[in-house]
DNA sequence: CGACCGTTTGAAAGGCATCAAGGCCAGTGG
DNA sequence: CCACTGGCCTTGATGCCTTTCAAACGGTCG
């Protein structure tokens, strides 16, 4: 078991979480679950792999990537503390996962999650809302792909990051360095920093170092990012 | 009911299908459904509305598409027979859906299908593959936009085209026009036109009038589609 | 201190968008 | 019956945004 993570690097397998040692928030308090920690780098699932784990982030960072043929890259989604991973797939994983920074996460077996939400509908409730929340994420981002601007993805990138990890003032951390940020934009590192240094010009922005951020004009970068179209209201 | 149909355009109601009258293969015998008929670019459901109902396309197709403030379009995905609408949402439609074209299909309440799944883990089930379904469809179509040229994207695309309404031998109709097309791939309409004209050149595909597509060189597609090969070079 | 890696900045190239014009087909009305 | 009209599609010329190539900068860790 956890085959997918012997190879290479090291994934150290902290403690068990079982029924009984079940602590503040754990989700599926029913069916055990081991504590992991993974360094930077780690890969905890390769691209195509069988699904037999699903992972819930307790810190760190996770990105979930795919490769073309000749080495370009595209990063599905980071998740950030809370966040799910793996839950996505069916039998198999469409992209690799692998941990952006040291991380520590939740570790549930796939098949006993299955079994569990066949016996307790509101297990199937929350692998369902989970589900949804994905499909409604890869759907804004479809939109962001295909119709902004360099300087609109930027905008968005921040605005959502902002809203993830921020701490209540607009100041945050990236865990990630930018060419992760280019590959999960679909741009190049060197726009991602051009377009970074441009906000600060503007002083829409602030850089302390290359990963801490301070935003500085929230509503200027929300109209920016575009999503201003809710037609409807009832 | 069906509020969001009554505006504008019309949509007839053909028929009930309950349970009595469950032919061949209505997925939810259980609960009841309506068959619909909706006339070309009639919306479905708007941007932002509440969700209401769920819909499996009987015939024609369905595009589900998002609007930027200005004027912007692009589009989530195209429905074809035996896809399902809608099942995405949480509580309000993320996209628009609207006919491509004249379009046949069965409608079911939300609510009625939310409550069977909290009882018939079947019916749980049957959701939960159609939103992974939809999940690993997003998350390939984010690879395609983020990292894939032009051509590249228009070879997926009718390689995508091919799998899902050829008739075995290669030939397909498309159901919606190029302007569709590219609010789907993320480019315009002259683009798209001189990537099929390429193809067309390359020998690749053959076209029939506009709609009519014939795949010559299937192999050399999926190479372009760049799961696997090097990038497309003139 | 010095090497290395990630970041930033500049100059040039390229791909797709934009602007513009012409072609094809279907529906319409004289 | 046929010219007319409008929508959609195709093709060409030009421009702009992002990439590519290249080099310098800065922090970190031996």
């Amino acid at each position: 078991m956890l085959a997918s993570l012997t190879s290479g690097n090291h994934a150290a397998v902290l403690g068990r979480a079982g029924f009984a040692a079940a602590h503040n928030a754990t989700p599926f308090p029913q069916i055990a679950s081991h504590v992991l920690r993974v360094a930077r780098d780690t890969e905890l699932y390769a691209e195509g792999s069988p699904s037999h784990h699903v992972y819930q982030v307790l810190s760190g960072a996770v990105r979930t990537c795919k490769l073309l043929g000749d080495g370009r890259r595209q990063i599905g989604f980071f998740a950030l503390p809370g966040d799910w991973i793996g839950l996505d797939a069916a039998t198999r994983h469409l992209y690799a996962a692998e941990a952006v920074k040291t991380t520590v996460l939740l570790c549930f077996s796939r098949r006993e999650l299955d079994a569990l939400a066949r016996t307790e509908p509101t297990a199937a409730q929350l692998v369902q809302n989970v589900l949804r929340e994905g499909l409604a994420a890869a759907e804004r981002r479809i939109l962001m792909f295909g119709r902004k601007t360099a300087m609109e993805r930027m905008a968005s990138f921040l605005a959502d990051m902002d809203a993830r990890l921020a701490d209540g003032r607009g100041c945050f951390t990236l865990p990630m360095a930018r060419g992760d940020i280019a590959d999960y934009l679909g741009l190049t590192t060197e726009t991602v920093s051009r377009m970074l240094s441009e906000l600060r010009r503007r002083r829409a922005i602030a850089l302390e170092g290359t990963q801490s951020v301070r935003i500085l004009d929230r509503a200027w970068l929300e109209g920016l990012s575009g999503e201003e179209t809710p037609r409807y209201s009832a």
